[in-house]
DNA sequence: TATTTAAGTTAACAGTGTTAAGTTTACATC
DNA sequence: GATGTAAACTTAACACTGTTAACTTAAATA
């Protein structure tokens, strides 16, 4: 009675294959950039099959960024991360720019691109929350030791508004590097130093001590 | 032999009516929601006489990303802006802040989607630099007034530096509401908290005294 | 009046996402 | 072993996209 078991096993394996290469395209050609037609050829499909999979190319494209959100999360987690919560939530920053800078289509997919509303599945909502799968909430955990550590101005209580407010500040940085790196109107520093300024800046503007 | 000037300006009469009609899709549908075929309906024109006037889309979404970038900087320089440099930064940081949450399609239009890097015209090279129609120069004018002020801290001296960072700062914000605002990932503050913090946050981070 | 110029049109091409109908193939049942 | 069923996959097609080439039209010039 294995058989549906097998059968699964194979859609599922077809499903990856497609996942793979639609990941694969959507990296270096952006969303816009790549027709069902090509990931269908790319794993020598007709364009139709996808439809079996995914219900259309928003889904599949909503598939990867679930995923990827999830191997940004693992990196958080798995990465070397220091103990000291403020030294943590910089080092969060700095991976973060690092995937940002790595992987600009994904990102774009990822964080620029705006989603229709979509709601939660069961699996996600097992990610949803849990610090280890899910990279806001292993920021705002971190944020939370800071400000029970003491290491923030006592006025700073709302993990909420400081973990979306860090985010929003790495996010600046990033998503302007991938929108208007060659705009000719503004003459860019380098991109490192905006990105660690930014993180000095901020973490400054919250921190007791000003050293 | 004012034939040649009439010409020009029915010309340039037919050119604004597609502007026109393109804003106005652009900003309700967003880029990828309209089409040349229906900028040409709502004008009445046949979808090909825009190649008359414009090379491509690209090239006509651009020219209304100058224009508005120009509206932006009008807009800077015309409201009542305070003359404390300081001030005048974090009141330029609310008529950002306003401008995108205002017009979120035609802010993304305009920074968050990547372009090509598309020369800079003659027109264009009056304009920039200028602080009374490049938004960027007005701010980085009032980080140069900051700086002589003496009010930020001593080793911040780069006003490229810091007013990248700056827009980069409040730009995050609104993008991230733009992009994020109903993913059910993340259980966001309110808007106008995240860039005010945002904005206290970022300047606190540069100021002298931690009044 | 004939010629030129250029704005605007029609028809078409190659591409897109997506659907409906048909095929194939492997399993379950009689 | 023949028959029925379910589902992965394909073929053909639809309605759309941006864009080009060839044509029409109308006005200004010579």
């Amino acid at each position: 009675m294995g058989v549906k078991e097998r059968r699964e096993r194979e859609k599922s394996e077809t499903r990856d294959k497609i996942l793979d290469a639609a990941r694969e395209l959507f990296i270096t050609e952006g969303y816009d950039g790549v027709s069902m037609r090509q990931v269908a050829e790319k794993i020598e499909y007709s364009p139709t099959a996808i439809y079996v999979h995914f219900a259309d190319k928003e889904q599949l494209f909503h598939e990867l960024v679930h995923e990827d959100f999830a191997r940004l999360a693992t990196v958080f987690t798995s990465a070397a991360m220091p103990a000291n919560p403020v030294d943590r939530i910089r080092e969060i920053g700095r991976t973060y720019t690092q995937f940002g800078a790595h992987y600009p289509n994904h990102y774009k997919l990822m964080f620029m691109t705006p989603h229709p509303p979509a709601e939660l599945d069961e699996l996600d909502r097992e990610i949803k929350g849990n610090p280890e799968s899910d990279a806001y909430a292993f920021l705002k955990l971190s944020v939370e030791q800071a400000i029970q550590g003491g290491y923030f101005r006592d006025e700073l209580q709302d993990a909420d508004l400081i973990s979306q407010t860090l985010w929003a500040a790495v996010h600046g940085v990033i998503s302007l590097q991938i929108a208007k790196c060659n705009d000719g109107w503004v003459d860019w520093c380098p991109f490192e130093d905006r990105a660690n300024f930014m993180l000095d800046l901020t973490l400054r503007g919250m921190l007791k001590e000003s050293s």
